[in-house]
RNA sequence: GCUCGAGUGGUGGAAUUGGUAGACACGCCGGACUUAAAAUCCUGUGCUCUUUGGGGCGUGCGGGUUCAAGUCCCGCCUCGAGUACCA
């Protein structure tokens, strides 16, 4: 019988489900191993050849830890809140979860296909009020603390409160936005809407007034990492810039651990970079410039403190809240214009316009804090309200924009960079000596730094201070699909729903679209739509995507606890996630609010460990090949690609799969359209059609999708599952191209052979294994175990081949040997073994049961080996010498021998390497 | 512009600390089996010259270090990803 992938791996899947076999639970005797897919949202169009790359490549991982022994923890589960369920919601009235549950269960179906070892009674939905419920409860605990910057870590609130009545905010160190300061007394005479106004400045869930990303189409708020190209990540729509109510995240607080605790993870680093850059640490100086003939000073944030005495003028953004204040009479219709255009502009605009430089002068000046001056003050979009403090100190001879901005505006360019020409350009470097500098002079960049902030310090005209371009995280969504906030208002004041009443359900609403006062959905839910009720009103926002895949790594540990997000126990058992594998795309997101979440969970002690994710893998995107066939302009005659030169043709996306091995199938060519019924063809000489190919992205119009639905069913998943995993280096992207599978396929056939009989009976034998038969066993077993190891999956299936490739030289049949080979396989062909595995003999339970094989080194010692021998480093020839031979017997052999004389032509070597087990090198 | 990756046969890729470049597979050429095809098996396959013994050239380009460089160093080029007035 030959290999019946259909009817083997249905049976084991089958198999599995019904025995449970994947369950796991918390077992001390055992040490724990965690791999973790990036969940997928569950989108309408099911899984494509390129989502199951990162599963397999995890599933093997997972299913090689279990047979080492280890307790491996392997959930999967659904990010389905999201918004392509809503706007379907939308268009068609049905409630997002109906959508949500008929995308999960297609999901599910596909997943099962591929054979994963998933324990699926852990299966979890961020959508589900069970889970849902635990997201809120994070949210309060978010909300129910601020950052104290003495003790480096989240605190109560309520210890706050009681600083505050102690002794106000004056000695308080927390990362806040409260830009007053109180005592005591005026702290106890606020009332309660001042009270918790005042503690919405520290809380880290916080509702403000800020700046957002507005996106009219979806009707929502975005977060900077929602944007592409100052578009909608979903959708491609506009975003502008409007400042409203919004809660938000205080992730800046974490900026400085988030950042340091990088070195020590495991993750590539492009997305450690990333996430240093999208932090953005830069030190230097905060200096206060007092307004001419106002109270008022502005504060400046600057790197290069040591250029102060550059300064020709000052620049604010055209929001900043001084410009209204200061601006004079005369220049106050212009500067109007001015910040009208530029609230005007959206993100887009801004950054499509860098060149062209504007701004307005406000009339207004500063005094400079050291030498006295008088400093205009202008407004430009160039400076961004919401980094730094908004306002800008401009130094035209070290800064290209304030370079280009004097000289645009004729400004004064002051050079104090000794025997620097700064003419034609800003001397934008770190070196340099001052001048025209005061008690500067003379002194390098460093060393000046040092001096000015010290000076600036003792004079309380400035302060040394770090800035972080991360911006706190807007957490609220004009969306319905999205958890609700666990809060309420009274009189405008928020408060928290207690534990006890959470979940808080999503209400049913009449549509899924905002009120016509502009209110998010949910504002439609009347009173009794609720399941729990408080106050004036609940809150109408709903949490962002982000939300639940914050904390779900979390909850799959203890996915059913209804008491607790996650019991203490089970997470100091499980622990970090060993191994986490999925998509470069989530950088900045996911990965950067997974570890802010973890880090406030630890530093409130229900978790033991501030980092989520220790080993960091992100597999590289399946690219489709396309096919093209190419038509005669005008005919519908079709013309093979070899013949095609000197034809005007034009190239049509053709479905691939009509095409198989860039050969086209005539007959479906022509019923695939029926305008193709009729058509004709010009052939290769052979009387073949050769298409043409090209690699683009996925999608349905390039007709180049490949599901793994159509490859299961053709060649089986164990075959798809080693294919994936051959294609090359998991962190790469490649093309997809189907040629390579038959490559795969006819690997497991081949190894089928080996241990069945043409009826399918074993044809195992318990006799002595031979000397060569052991050598490629341990050899395989070596290095399937090293590149394992080292996450390398793809040299793994050329290893196999070449062990089958053998064993099939050696017409071994030996039991022991083989099915030890079957234990390696077993992680890529998971069903074939077992099947497998029970012909041979093994009729009690599953392979995964039995434990891996280790190498005994005792049969890898080779006796002899092929030296290389080269001439000045060229290899001219081989000869096989025993390994028993020292340098100076491998030397006098080499030089005995007839080739060797022929190299050398009659002349003496200069010098001689020989390095035993490896090569031979003669200077000529 | 800046940051981070990557460039190896016709194709996907291998070469783990510098030590036989091209493993393994696809594709292609030729052959066996077959009435034929499919399937299977065998042989060859980096380019190039060749008197068929073998020779020359080869890991994006140009230099360098070394007995020896795909691998290390310096300078370029190309492609991909991220980011973008961050003071």
């Amino acid at each position: 019988m030959e290999y019946n992938f259909r009817e083997i791996e249905a049976k084991w899947i089958s198999f599995w489900k019904s025995n449970k076999s994947y369950k796991v639970s918390e077992d001390s005797s055992k040490q724990k191993y965690y791999v973790l897919d990036m969940f997928p949202y569950p989108s309408g169009a099911g899984l494509h050849v390129g989502h199951p790359l990162g599963y397999i490549a995890s599933d093997v991982l997972a299913r090689y830890k279990k047979l080492e022994g280890y307790n491996v923890l392997h959930p999967m589960g659904y990010d389905s809140f999201g918004l392509p369920a809503e706007q379907y919601a939308i268009q068609t009235g049905q409630h997002p979860a109906i959508t949500t549950d008929k995308n999960i269960e297609r999901y599910r179906n596909q997943l099962d296909q591929l054979g994963f070892c998933y324990d699926w009674d852990r299966e979890l939905r961020t959508s589900s009020p069970d889970y849902y419920k635990w997201t809120q409860w994070i949210f309060k605990q978010l909300f129910d603390c601020y950052y104290d910057e003495r003790l480096n870590k989240a605190v109560r609130i309520s210890a706050l409160v009681s600083e505050f009545e102690i002794s106000g905010n004056q000695n308080v160190q927390a990362t806040n936005d409260c830009e007053s300061v109180f005592s005591s007394k005026d702290w106890m005479s606020f009332d309660a809407a001042k009270k918790e106004a005042t503690l919405q400045q520290y809380r880290l869930a916080y509702l403000a007034d800020s700046w957002v990303n507005w996106c009219p189409e979806l009707g929502t708020v975005l977060a900077n990492d929602e944007i592409v190209n100052g578009k909608s990540e979903r959708g491609g729509h506009p975003v502008m810039q409007k400042k409203m109510r919004q809660w938000s995240m205080r992730i800046k607080a974490y900026a400085e651990r988030l950042l340091k605790d990088l070195d020590h993870l495991d993750w590539t680093d492009s997305i450690k970079e990333q996430q240093r850059n999208w932090i953005g640490k830069s030190v230097g100086c905060s200096v206060l410039f007092e307004v001419e003939s106002h109270t008022e000073s502005i504060e400046v944030f600057t790197t290069r403190p040591d250029t102060i005495f550059g300064v020709s003028f000052m620049v604010l953004a055209p929001e900043h809240p001084l410009v209204k204040e200061i601006t004079t009479n005369e220049n106050r219709t212009a500067v109007l214009d001015y910040q009208r255009a530029a609230s005007k502009k959206t993100e887009r605009d801004r950054q499509s316009d860098v060149k062209t430089i504007s701004g307005q002068n406000t009339g207004a000046f500063v005094i400079h804090p050291l030498s006295g001056e008088k400093i205009q003050i202008w407004i430009a979009d160039y400076v961004l309200a919401s980094y730094g403090t908004g306002a800008v100190m401009a130094v035209p001879c070290g800064d290209q924009r304030d370079f280009d901005f004097a000289k645009y505006f004729d400004i004064e360019i002051k050079n104090i960079f000794d025997n620097i020409d700064v003419s034609e350009a800003a001397h934008i470097e770190k070196w340099g000596t001052l001048k025209d500098s005061s008690f500067l002079n003379g002194l390098e960049v460093v060393a000046a730094i040092k001096k000015v902030i010290q000076i600036l310090e003792a004079k309380s005209l400035g302060k040394g201070t770090t800035n972080y371009r991360l911006r706190d995280a807007v957490f609220s969504r004009q969306r319905y699909w999205g958890e609700p906030f666990p809060i309420f208002y009274q009189e405008n004041i928020p408060k928290t729903v207690s534990d006890e009443n959470l979940p808080i359900e999503l209400p049913k609403v009449d549509s899924y679209l905002p009120t016509q006062q502009g209110e998010p959905p949910l504002a439609r839910a009347d009173k009794s739509s609720w399941n729990y009720f408080a106050g004036d009103r609940m809150e109408y926002n709903t949490m962002p995507g982000w939300a639940g895949s914050s904390w779900y790594f979390l909850r799959y540990m203890d996915p059913s606890n209804e008491v607790e997000f996650v019991s203490k126990e089970k997470s100091d058992y499980w622990n970090q996630v060993d191994l986490y594998i999925g998509g470069a795309e989530h950088a900045t997101g996911h990965l950067l609010y997974s570890r802010f979440w973890t880090k406030f969970l630890f530093d409130q002690g229900y978790i033991s460990f501030d980092e989520p994710f220790k080993k960091l893998i992100n597999q590289g995107m399946i690219l489709g090949k396309s096919s093209f066939v190419y038509r005669l302009l005008d005919r519908n005659t079709f013309v093979s690609k070899g013949k095609i030169q000197g034809k005007e043709t034009q190239p049509i996306h053709v479905d691939i799969s009509l095409v198989e091995n860039n050969k086209l199938d005539l007959d479906g060519f022509k019923k695939w359209r029926p305008d193709y019924s009729d058509a004709s063809f010009v052939l290769e000489d052979n009387g073949d059609y050769v298409c043409g190919e090209e690699v683009e992205k996925m999608s349905k119009s390039k007709f180049n999708v490949e599901t793994p639905d159509d490859l299961i069913q053709k060649y089986g998943a164990d075959t798809l599952r080693l294919y994936e995993m051959f294609l090359g280096p998991i962190e790469q992207s490649k093309p997809w191209d189907t040629k390579g599978i038959s490559g795969v396929h006819n690997f497991l056939r081949k190894c089928w052979r080996l241990y069945c009989n043409a009826d399918g009976s074993s044809i195992l034998k318990e006799n002595e294994p031979t000397k060569d038969e052991l050598k490629t066993l341990h050899k395989t077993i070596k290095r399937i175990r090293e590149d394992l190891d080292r996450y390398s999956l793809n040299t793994c299936v050329s290893t196999f081949m070449i062990a089958v490739n053998a064993f099939t030289d050696y017409k071994c049949n030996n039991k022991v040997v083989l099915e030890s080979f079957l234990i390696l396989l077993a992680p890529y062909a998971p069903h074939f073994c077992e099947e497998l595995w029970m012909k041979s003999g093994q009729k009690e339970g599953s392979l995964f049961e039995a434990s891996y094989p280790n190498y005994d080194e005792k049969h890898l010692v080779e006796d002899s080996f092929d030296y290389p021998i080269s001439f000045n480093g060229k290899m001219r020839f081989k000869v096989n010498l025993s390994l028993s031979l020292n340098r100076e017997e491998i030397l006098k052999e080499v030089e005995g021998l007839e080739l060797t004389k022929k190299w050398l032509d009659g002349k003496n070597p200069k010098k001689i390497i020989v390095v035993p087990g490896k090569i031979v090198n003669i200077v000529l």
